[in-house]
RNA sequence: GGUCGAUUCGUCUAGGGGUUAGGACGCAUCCCUUUCACGGAUGAAACACGGGUUCGAUUCCCGUAUCGACUACCA
């Protein structure tokens, strides 16, 4: 039976897509290309009261800013459609029904207020685990305690009810899954978890078996939160008649916080300081803003790279992936099995491998970018001579305008511990002299005559450059560090360097 | 509490019955250099614990501990 790979990313629209979700469905994308698959997006909005505004569009947009792109989906469909269980409704409870007529469901009509005193009653009994189960339910008001015509009876009045699946008292449930390997669960510690709702609508454990097997799927490859109630899975698969399409299973290990321990959540993130959503979030009901990767400067290559990463690797020494080389290097087998901090220095240290390994050119759009925002007009010439110098001390793009302001923006103070250690009557007689060279000098200022000029003016003071040079930086923008000092002269030219020069000469006193 | 899962440097991890336990991030030192950064070199840094099995265990088995997930008419 060799089956096209299918696979599905299934998330539902409760808000922001969380990173974890987006390693979730970067796995199942690189598994379905690798294997020459088929990679599906469902949207599981089974839980109308938890529907959020526009996080339908916002898994959408996430997943087409970092190029993982379902071949099948709500708004690309194939021959399986619909991809919103919302709009799959109608399909649900003939199978609900069919397990019922099978004698593996049965309808129950308690309320909410009889789960509760029941669970108190078996919480007062020292019941360790209080649960619907193949005991409990005797005691309550299902299709298996009631008799036929008051089950029925209630069904026509219109008495809302939900379906429940029947776990056996005993039964040892085996799966096999692809990262964990055997997993064993016996059913007396299984419940009888709800199937269809009150409301008409699949509770995730019925929709998503349904689903997987319309939609012809051959590997759930998902979070490990999802491991406990596998043995279920398993167990409907059976009973639909299913098992020879059963696809097979993939517990992915969960994210964690950096420090402690516990699944990472937007609270970690705030606490960090960095980001837990791909992109900026605003929420339609508090209005707060969540901040994304994308807007923090993260690049969407870089991104996956260091996702890929959070929990698989190739088994060689290389690091650095481009997504086609991900697909090529990637297998399931490879997935490791214990949850992952999350260490947000190693997503910096990739996005600043990229940003190097991009050209001039294309940095410079970034540049450009932030400088129309600053009103500052530059050609694209400079900003790319500019992005040249700047990109091996940049994180993130805007670090090419934060980092190089001093190329637009002449100083107007300078740094105290570098005036006290550097600024002297040497320095001042250098740049004097300089000053005057540079007065004197017909042409365009290039990095080799500013130097050349430079040297002239240490020599005629019989200087050493190298004493100096801090001094000359400090004068010409601000602080003591920075890229190559004659590049960045020759970038904002003569004139300029001038005035920063007079500027420094005239506001700087020389301490004894 | 119960069920299930996990456990190699601070972090991500490779490895797997006999290894100087390898790499990456981060950290430190040195080199390069007009500074910072980049780059290069070097260094500190790990098999949770206890029992077995074995000539030999970090690796296999069993316990213990710790951590986590799950335990809804949420997914």
């Amino acid at each position: 039976m060799n089956r096209e790979v299918r696979v599905r990313f299934a998330p539902s629209p409760t808000g922001a897509l969380h990173i974890g979700g987006v390693r979730t469905a970067l796995y199942n994308y690189l598994f379905a290309r690798k294997t020459g698959g088929k990679f599906l997006l469902r949207i599981e909005d089974t839980d109308q009261t938890r529907f959020v505004e526009g996080a339908e569009d916002y898994i959408k947009d996430a997943l087409a800013w970092l190029g993982i792109s379902p071949d099948e989906s709500p708004w690309n469909p194939g021959t399986v459609g619909p991809y919103r269980q919302s709009e799959r409704k109608p399909m649900y409870m003939q199978y609900a029904l069919d397990l019922v007529e099978k004698g593996h469901a049965y309808y129950a009509f308690d309320t909410s207020e009889e789960l509760e005193a029941m669970r108190q009653r078996l919480t007062a009994a020292r019941v360790v685990s209080p649960q619907y189960n193949s005991i409990t339910r005797t005691q309550m008001k299902n299709s298996l305690t009631l008799p036929e015509d008051e089950v029925k009876s209630r069904l026509e009045s219109g008495e809302p009810y939900v379906i429940r699946v029947k776990i056996p008292r005993k039964e040892e449930v085996r799966l096999n899954d692809l990262i964990r390997g055997w997993v064993m669960v016996h059913s007396s510690t299984l419940d009888d978890k709800v199937l269809m709702k009150s409301d008409g609508m699949p509770t995730y454990h019925l929709a998503n078996i349904v689903d997987d097997h319309l939609m012809g799927i051959t590997h759930v490859i998902r979070g490990e939160e999802w491991l406990p109630s596998a043995p279920l899975h398993v167990l409907l698969y059976r009973y639909f008649g299913w098992e020879d399409t059963m696809p097979q299973f993939a517990h992915l290990p969960l994210l964690l916080k950096p420090d402690g321990n516990g699944k990472l959540s937007k609270r970690d993130a705030d606490k960090h300081g960095f980001p837990v959503f791909p992109m900026d979030w605003k929420d339609p009901n508090t209005g707060d803003t969540a901040m994304g990767f994308k807007e923090q400067g993260y690049m969407p290559d870089a991104f996956l790279n260091f996702l890929a990463f959070l929990g698989w690797n190739p088994g060689d020494h290389r690091e650095l992936f481009t997504l086609d080389e991900l697909i090529e290097a990637f297998s399931i087998d490879r997935i490791g099995k214990s949850g992952t901090k999350f260490d947000i220095n190693k997503a910096k240290w990739y996005n600043e491998q990229y940003l190097r390994a991009k050209s001039d050119e294309e940095l410079a759009e970034f540049l450009l970018e932030d400088l129309e925002k600053e009103g500052i007009p530059v050609d694209k010439e400079k900003a790319a001579k500019i992005a040249h110098i700047m990109k091996e001390r940049a994180t993130f793009p805007s670090d090419l305008w934060k980092e190089g302001k001093f190329m637009f923006v002449a100083p107007t103070s300078f740094d105290e511990s570098v005036v006290s250690k550097r600024w002297n009557n040497d320095a001042v007689a250098v740049l004097n002299a300089y000053k005057e060279k540079l007065s004197g000098y017909s042409e365009d200022l290039s990095p080799e005559s500013a130097k050349s000029l430079l040297e002239e003016a240490a020599e005629i003071n019989g200087i050493k450059l190298g004493k100096v040079m801090q001094a000359v930086r400090l004068a010409a923008t601000g602080v003591g560090a920075g890229p190559d000092l004659m590049a960045v002269f020759s970038i904002i030219g003569k004139e300029e360097l001038i005035q920063r020069i007079d500027y420094a000469l005239n506001n700087l006193e020389v301490n004894s």
